[in-house]
DNA sequence: CCAAGTTGCACAATCGATGGTGCTGATGGT
DNA sequence: ACCATCAGCACCATCGATTGTGCAACTTGG
């Protein structure tokens, strides 16, 4: 079954093909083709099952219609709903979206935007490289859009949630949350978790540490632990801090889902007393978290608006490298609705 | 800066542009070219950052190197999973993984394998289609390699989880993890969650009454409540079988995470003594289970085995449409290491 | 020294769609 | 009746890589 062309739907309709081509993509009112002629060559093209290929389109046009966007690893909260926000959003510009992870490896991302780009990919979004204005010359240079996501580059236009602003508002929470005088978390409030080579990282610490230093009067280096990602380095890290009785946290914002899930298994250990009156903030959400056994304020980050807001930079390029900022939601424990789905509508 | 092309580097380096491609693509030797002239010419190549054209390249050969995954959504552990599996194991094998979502609506289903079809791409996988066979007969009709992921079809080769076994090891599970003799869980054990058109519900359905059957004599309908992976919904069924005094779960399956996130909210209203003694098991698995407040029982599908099944199944197609059935594994609250990064050896 | 291979490469058709240009016949104005 | 328009379409080069085929220049065996 060799799969049908325009030159094949020349012969069937006795015109030309360029006629079928023009009538079966659009062009046929500028190139002056009856609209009897274009209805019924549609007609008998999709009679016959024809199918557009959009590589020969690609290569003539040399584009593809493709979007890409580049994600460090799916299987993340934030992560996979980014990749279901953009998937969405792409599809509804009549882009097919393709997306692929890198593992956070600077020589796979190196990699991955070189095919992206053999393939005429039409635009990138990056989110979470580890060297996202490297990718930006690479895209520059190929002539493609390229806009980044949660952490900003120099060269290209980003979108970022406001780390800070959220970090800091969580911070307040926790305050608010807490019952007895801020004092009394003076050298007791903890931030764990989280690269601190990540920018993201660092806005959060700083927003972290303007509220702290404000209810508190001062913030300690000690107070903060940004030891990674891995679950299990922050369980570490969170055992080391309740293990000192005359330090222990009082409380805890922890930084990233992953982070949480280590410390999670050190909380569930915690003397009932202790966890009582635990205040515990999470940098991001998890629809779990609401279940647990520990209240958890948490942030959330805008997906839906990070994804609309790269596409608005795409469609109204600015003459330089802008910096967009999304605010994040802060959630009570035990807040909002059961919406795993949050990327849809 | 206009992209470079094989004319470009023939010019550059004298020869012709058929050896320039021969010597860029691998087939220098069959094509009997001097190792010289091959060096040379790749090392002219990269020197000036050629780029093989993959739309040319895809067109003339009438394949892309691009692999499709259909999936329903990305945010949800099983499915981000299975993309991140997909990804890594596509590109290991210098395939473009191209992975889109649909929403678990036919009509988006067809449309992206339209699309995916026109874009020449060698293989579809379906992760959860709504219509698997439709799907099929597309690729069929279009050449095109297509395996079943996770919903078996009958038209092309299936890899799914052994939904049955798994179901009947969670329910053995559960039975034992119960103190007190079987015959306590008659009419006392539920299962909550799925949908019951979908066939890995139906397959984890006939698993868990196998054993229920056996191991108390019995299995009402009553006892199967398949209302669908919505949260909210299960809440609400779970909110019903609670209410029931006379009847109240001492044994509780939840099929999906999904499903489990509603339930939960239930579980944490009840009294201390009740929660004390039921047994919760979840069919699939989500890392933040093992520190909620009751001890859960969970399935974890084998992601990284149904893809590398997959793949062994385009591998070496059968002369009939085989059906690959994949053991998931069981697992007690609190075992498993922190690992929400299984998919990645 | 010649026929029969080999080596090493160049030529040109091709994949399918696109878009600039050119050609034909009808219409309209004078 | 004649030239100018214009509607309606066909022709053909082109995008970049691949691949079947052709053909010199050498080698080799006799």
């Amino acid at each position: 079954m060799p799969k049908i062309t325009i030159y094949d739907l020349a012969k069937l309709t006795g015109a030309s093909a360029s006629t079928v081509s023009a009538c079966l993509n659009g062009t046929w009112r500028g190139r002056r083709i009856k609209e009897d002629t274009a209805r019924e060559i549609q007609r008998i093209a999709d009679q016959n099952g024809y199918r557009t290929n959009l590589q020969a389109r690609g290569l003539r046009r040399s584009r593809s219609g493709l979007a890409g966007l580049i994600l460090p690893i799916y299987n993340d909260r934030f992560f996979s709903s980014l990749a279901q926000s953009f998937d969405d959003e792409a599809r509804a510009r009549g882009l097919c979206p393709i997306t692929v992870s890198t593992n956070r490896d600077p020589a796979e991302e190196q990699q991955t935007v070189e095919t992206l780009i053999s393939y005429a990919v039409d635009s990138v979004f990056t989110a979470g490289a580890s060297d996202p204005d490297a990718i930006s010359r690479m895209c520059d240079r190929a002539g493609l859009a390229n806009i980044n996501i949660d952490l900003p580059g120099s060269v290209a236009s980003s979108v970022i949630s406001d780390n800070r602003g959220g970090a800091s508002a969580l911070a307040e929470a926790m305050f608010d949350a807490h019952d007895g005088p801020d004092a009394a978390l003076a050298g007791r409030i903890y931030l764990v978790g989280g690269e601190p080579g990540d920018f993201a990282t660092r806005e959060r610490i700083t927003g972290f540490e303007d509220v702290v230093r404000r209810r508190t009067g001062s913030c300690d280096a000690a107070q903060i632990r940004a030891t990674g990602y891995d679950p299990v380095k922050s369980a570490h890290e969170a055992e080391i801090l309740f293990a000192d009785t005359g330090r222990a946290p009082r409380a805890l914002l922890v930084n990233s889902t992953l982070a949480f899930e280590g410390v999670l298994g050190v909380l569930a250990e915690l003397p009932a007393a202790q966890m009582q009156s635990l205040v515990v903030g999470c940098y991001d959400y998890d629809p779990l978290t609401r279940y647990l056994k520990v209240p958890i304020i948490s942030v959330r980050q805008d997906v839906n608006g990070l994804i609309r807001e790269a596409f608005r930079l795409l469609d109204t390029p600015p003459s330089e490298p802008a910096i967009v900022r999304v605010p994040p939601t802060l959630l009570a424990s035990g807040n909002g609705a059961a919406d795993t789905n949050e990327t849809r509508p």
